[in-house]
DNA sequence: AATAATATTTAGGCAAACCTAATAATTTAT
DNA sequence: ATAAATTATTAGGTTTGCCTAAATATTATT
């Protein structure tokens, strides 16, 4: 059985090992961790012992089979609590992250069989993430970022990669979610922004934005 | 905001206070949460600085207002929870206390409320306890033990006080639950254990037993 | 009332998980 | 190929929450 802080670093190193080639680094971990590099390195060595990860110092680590089962386990409950939430309670797609955070971490593998169950098996989670299935199988969905369509290019929403309740919200507000078709009107060449229309409004969207909106053509 | 340590302290301050009069003592805090009594003596200082229970050295513990309020939520979130396992996700009655240990700590009043309504705000949760109202309100529920009744009394089961697994077991194999009818047939005077029946057949129920089935003429 | 038994608190330690400051390795730039 | 800049690691601290052993209060017994 693992700590949640343990939990954490895993489901982290599996994301960044997701955007990633090659061994994950210590301040990259960091970063998305919010914590210090000391603190990384100390805890990388404890996964490293309990061989979640394998580490070579100075040169990041990786997660070994049982660790990137782990992982896996824990983006399943993070995605099916997010489905609940917004299924069955009627929480709004962008403020289920944090009550997600938490509920990932309770362990009982009844609770994420019969949830599942519960819920239908889902495929998808509210966000357009894929669901790891039981067997910590995870659909790989061919992405697209929007930042790599070129102009009258058209697609469909499929998916978002940064979490943040302030990047979900601008998009709430720009009414851009999941499934919403998008048209590529005009890309600028200084800044890459570009200008689309969705639900038949033109919206300008910045190339930060676009890298982090998935899209199907 | 408070820990996990913290909240399972109220509970466990607020139970005890259910069956005891005035303060609550170290020892039988320390045997409730399995851990020693220098150990309870220090969270209770904890406890105490932030105005949560009153302590007087050596003559235990009482919560304050403040931490009845933080013990109710926390007891509301665990039936709610459990009513949630047992009613949606088909746990038995006698396997969900684990997990609603672990979904009592959640933070998010958001959740909370939704899952209340969500579940069609339910007043007893599946061992017949009442569940605590947004405000705290727990609707008391004039009990009386099985023990307390006379030979030849009918009465119907409302509850029990033992939420151990082998307790709430042992109550399954004798096909005893929620509202089941029970009738005294003799009791023994040198041990006070019980004959009943219930669903027809013949039950002997020691004292420990009945004094753990609460019921209803 | 004095002593024995029990309960509680204090003192001193340990592991997890964080931190800052100092040091060492790697990478980049001159 | 060095020096400078960046990144990572080590060393030494902190807090939470637990522990054991020793000391002190309270309660029970004679």
């Amino acid at each position: 059985m693992f700590t949640q802080s343990e939990e954490n670093y895993l489901k982290a190193i599996f994301h960044l090992q997701q955007e990633t080639e090659g061994g994950i680094s210590t301040s990259s971990l960091s970063e998305k961790l919010a914590t210090k590099a000391a603190s990384v390195t100390e805890m990388i060595k404890r996964l490293a012992d309990k061989n979640l990860v394998d580490y070579q110092k100075y040169y990041g680590v990786q997660l070994t089979d049982t660790g990137r089962e782990q992982a896996l386990l824990i983006v399943r409950k993070h995605r099916l609590w997010e489905y609940f939430l917004v299924k069955r309670l009627n929480f709004n797609w962008d403020e289920v992250h944090e009550v997600a955070e938490q509920l990932e971490h309770i362990k009982s593998s009844k609770l994420v069989e019969e949830l599942d169950l519960f819920l239908g098996r889902p495929e998808y989670d509210p966000h357009g993430d894929p669901i790891p299935d039981a067997n910590g199988n995870l659909p790989k969905v061919p992405k697209k970022r929007l930042s790599e369509l070129q102009q009258g290019d058209h697609a469909i929403c499929k998916g978002f990669n940064d979490d943040s309740s302030s990047f979900l919200q601008f998009l709430a507000k720009q009414e851009i979610g999941l499934d919403t078709k998008i048209e590529v009107v005009h890309i600028e060449t200084f800044d890459e922004s570009m200008t689309v229309i969705a639900n038949k409004k033109s919206i300008l969207l910045s190339k930060t934005a676009t890298d982090n909106i998935y899209v199907r053509l």
